[in-house]
RNA sequence: GGGGAGUUUCCCGAGCGGUCAAAGGGGGCAGACUGUAAAUCUGUUGGCUACGCCUUCGAAGGUUCGAAUCCUUCACUCCCCA
């Protein structure tokens, strides 16, 4: 019996919809309330900033943290240089070896963001560590052999590459994913796996071959893939994915991403993205109409805050709610950029006051949408391409354009 | 190694010597409606110093008054045979 631990662990994933796959519920179930279990999960170095898409882990990490559990984050530098086929139609592109410790810094550093928020910690490791130094033909006669590929060939992910052709190389992934497990395992005792359930496969191999080769008992447990009532993509945005990273995506921009959630999704997206107890939740979703769009705005803002922290969300929020309610409120927070008082004593058309905001990416589409009549500075609608907007437009110190009825951007005067 | 099919604008997908910045669909954007949702309807959707000009149809050359469309070479993808 370990301190600090506190039963009921996985039935908070479960009840919180985290669940999608586990090796032996009943049995996890018994190990993570009887002591303190380390668990790892990997992540791939592929950008420099985690996305939505990652946040699942994340949350399920805390829940896993908030119970005594101890997480172990490997950010896949020897694997990244493979590349996992699972759920992809194609190979993977490599990346260089500086890229990828450049990102497995950046994203450590947003894991330690989020769960510190929390009071929780967790290890990094890298696997090059171990993967880096492999002999060939050591790892064939200690580990290859207890691979069968007539099985693997079973699995549905590299069923789907056969239609389409699998590298070798790729094939290898499962392999090496199912030794880190085994290295993990070794070396921290962790027991544990956790994934998107296109891992499925490659976790369930892993605790195979742990108990293979030790002997010992470890599980898996895989997260559903979150999708949307409406059929977009998950944290999709026009402009790409909706990163953690606030030089990436605003906070702003981020918390409106939620804010605009489809209805059928807040409930659910309530557990899986927040940490407000169930019972609240349940209180929250509970109506539709205006009602169901009040908790939207608190999803959005409790999200925001894991991510960010409170004050930024907060702050992110009544910007939101000055600019659509018209409460007059502190709008600071409003995407924008400083506008050189010359420039604008000189007089800027309205075009060109749209492009330079990067509301609009070109001429063309500037003049398009004054011509739809989606263009606004200072509230009033621009109905000339061509208007001309100099010192005496400017209001407090700033110029707000608007582009159709949610984007919003700031110039402020210097 | 041999044979065949293919690579088109954000995506899918037509086009097969001029009338092609390139049909259609999806997506995006804007307008109406609304709850900062969904659905629906309408418009729009390469760039520019804009009745004209420039860039785009895998890459590089060539034929032609003129090419996304024809020829040559290269790259990549898929299929069949070995």
């Amino acid at each position: 019996m370990s301190d600090g631990v506190t039963p009921g662990a996985l039935n908070v994933l479960r009840e919180r919809g985290f669940v999608k796959q586990c090796t032996d519920d009943g049995a996890l179930s018994d190990l993570l309330d009887r002591e303190s279990v380390s668990f790892y999960v990997g992540i791939d170095p592929t950008g420099t900033s985690l996305h939505v898409g990652h946040l699942v882990p994340l949350y399920a990490m805390a829940h896993l943290a908030a119970h005594g559990h101890r997480a172990i984050v490997i950010v896949g530098d020897g694997t990244a240089r493979i590349g996992d086929p699972s759920g992809k139609t194609e190979m993977r592109k490599m990346v260089s070896l500086e890229t990828i410790e450049r990102n497995a810094a950046a994203i450590g550093k947003q894991i330690e963001a989020f769960l510190s928020q929390r009071g929780h910690s967790f290890t990094m490791v890298n696997n090059a560590e171990w993967l880096a130094d492999l002999k060939y033909i050591e790892f064939l006669r200690d580990i290859g052999r207890h691979f069968s590929v007539n099985r693997m060939l079973g699995f549905e992910t590299y069923k789907m590459r056969l239609e389409t052709g699998l590298s070798f190389i790729e094939f290898n992934y499962q392999l090496l994913q199912s030794y880190d497990f085994l290295e993990l395992y070794r070396r921290h005792r962790c027991r544990l796996q956790i994934g998107g359930d296109d891992q499925w496969g490659n976790i369930v191999a892993g605790a195979d071959l742990i108990r293979r080769v030790e002997g010992a008992e470890s599980y898996g447990l895989t997260f559903p893939l979150i999708t949307r009532a409406d059929g977009k993509k998950m944290g999709k945005t026009e402009k790409g994915a909706l990163f953690l990273d606030p030089e990436l995506v605003s906070p702003y921009d981020f918390f409106q991403y939620w804010r605009n959630v489809p209805d059928g999704d807040v409930a659910g997206f309530f557990r899986i993205y927040t940490f407000l107890p169930l019972d609240e939740i349940e209180a929250l979703c509970v109506g539709e109409g205006a009602q169901l769009n009040a908790a939207k705005e608190r999803l959005a803002l409790e999200i925001t805050a894991a991510v960010h922290g409170r004050d930024e969300a907060e702050r992110v929020r009544d910007a939101a709610r000055a600019l659509f309610a018209g409460s007059g409120g502190d709008e600071s927070a409003v995407p924008g950029a400083a506008l050189p008082r010359a420039d604008i004593e000189a007089g800027i058309i309205a075009v060109d006051l749209f492009v330079r905001s990067g509301l609009c990416t070109s001429n063309g589409e500037a003049r398009r949408l004054i011509t739809q009549g989606g263009a606004r500075v200072n509230d009033r609608r621009v109905t000339d391409h061509d208007q001309v907007f100099g010192a005496g437009d400017v209001v407090d110190g700033e110029l707000r354009l608007r582009a159709g009825k949610k984007r919003h951007f700031r110039f402020i005067l210097e």
